[in-house]
DNA sequence: ACCTGAACACCGTTCAAGT
DNA sequence: ACCTGAACACCGTTCAAGT
């Protein structure tokens, strides 16, 4: 009882941040098609109308979302990066799959084709500024890498979401962390 | 006008097949989202109701596209194999990219985490013998290639969600089939 | 400036009733 | 056996009105 109410806070405060992360919270528990704004309101104990004053839209909401998934994507990255481990490149293709298991429904939804068809330059902005990372520490900057950098990003890209849809049958007893490292250690 | 209602036919006669062929359609021009039951029923010209003779729920109409998907990209797959071209891999890997880019909502659908959730049996069948074209010519039966198969399988496959998303920018003038072959071909 | 209450047009789905 | 019409509970969204 009175968990989430807290005698009718008439101003909220601090709504924005508070839709945000409960929003988080129902994403991962529901997917992203379980993440209505109504319910969302009732989680957060506010009017249905509510969170409109915050966000345009239920896309606009979903947006603000994937844009945190790139900001936390880029943060992993750049920790790694900055770790500066003697061989990057396949502790980053690790950091980038175990990112894609750990934030199951955020990774989707950042590459979520819904957000896509209306062009969000938002969303944009931040994938790109995520990606980037990518690029420059994988050589992909100079145009002889290119193909090779993207080679190796398909790889791990395609990796996380095999998994992630159960595509890639586990042997038994099999440790998913192991078979990563060894996939991505091939080359 | 009378494009599709000639003259109310009462029983439609193959009202199942007219359902999914106008679905495939809607699918490719408006995304999965924008495939509503009431648009559909309304597209071939029968009562909202209609289809819930012919699927249990939308979540089933859904299932059936991405299964007939499924099959398609079977048979695309087997096509290729049986030209038994002197290097089956890469041509392979280029009919599956190239299968996504033609075929982009039905791919994602395929693909589909909303599906997933609920553990459809059709569903999971259809992906398996797809993917079991893949294994059987890719060395993935024997214990030693595993790794080696399911880091080309993972290649090829996030090059088509990649490039199906967008997030690979193509360069002035670029042929995108020739940027595929470049990087499937780089082993 | 931020939130509520009530309304609008729309869904997916059900069910009695029609042919 | 297959389809319609009308209804139900639910959305996302809007807007006047409250504080």
């Amino acid at each position: 009882m009175s968990t989430s109410q807290q005698n009718a806070p008439y101003h909220h405060g601090d709504l924005r941040n508070a839709l945000l992360e409960a929003a988080l919270v129902i994403l991962e528990r529901e997917g992203e098609a379980g993440l209505g704004l109504r319910d969302l309101a009732r989680a957060v104990g506010v009017s249905p109308a509510a969170p409109y004053r915050h966000f345009d839209s239920r896309a606009a909401l979903l947006e603000a979302l994937a844009v945190t998934g790139f900001q936390r994507f880029t943060r992993a990255m750049e920790d790694v990066a900055e770790a500066n481990p003697p061989d990057m490149l396949p502790v980053m293709g690790k950091t980038y799959v175990l990112f894609a298991l750990r934030n199951a429904a955020l990774f989707r939804l950042m590459f979520s084709p819904q957000l896509k068809r209306d062009n969000r330059p938002g969303l944009r902005m931040a994938a790109d500024a995520a990606f980037a990372t990518l690029r420059h520490v994988s050589g992909g900057d100079t145009s002889n890498g290119r193909v090779t950098a993207l080679a190796a990003w398909a790889r791990v890209h395609g990796l996380a979401v095999l998994l992630l849809d159960g595509q890639i049958a586990l042997q038994a007893g099999e440790d998913i962390e192991a078979l990563i490292s060894e996939i991505i250690d091939r080359h």
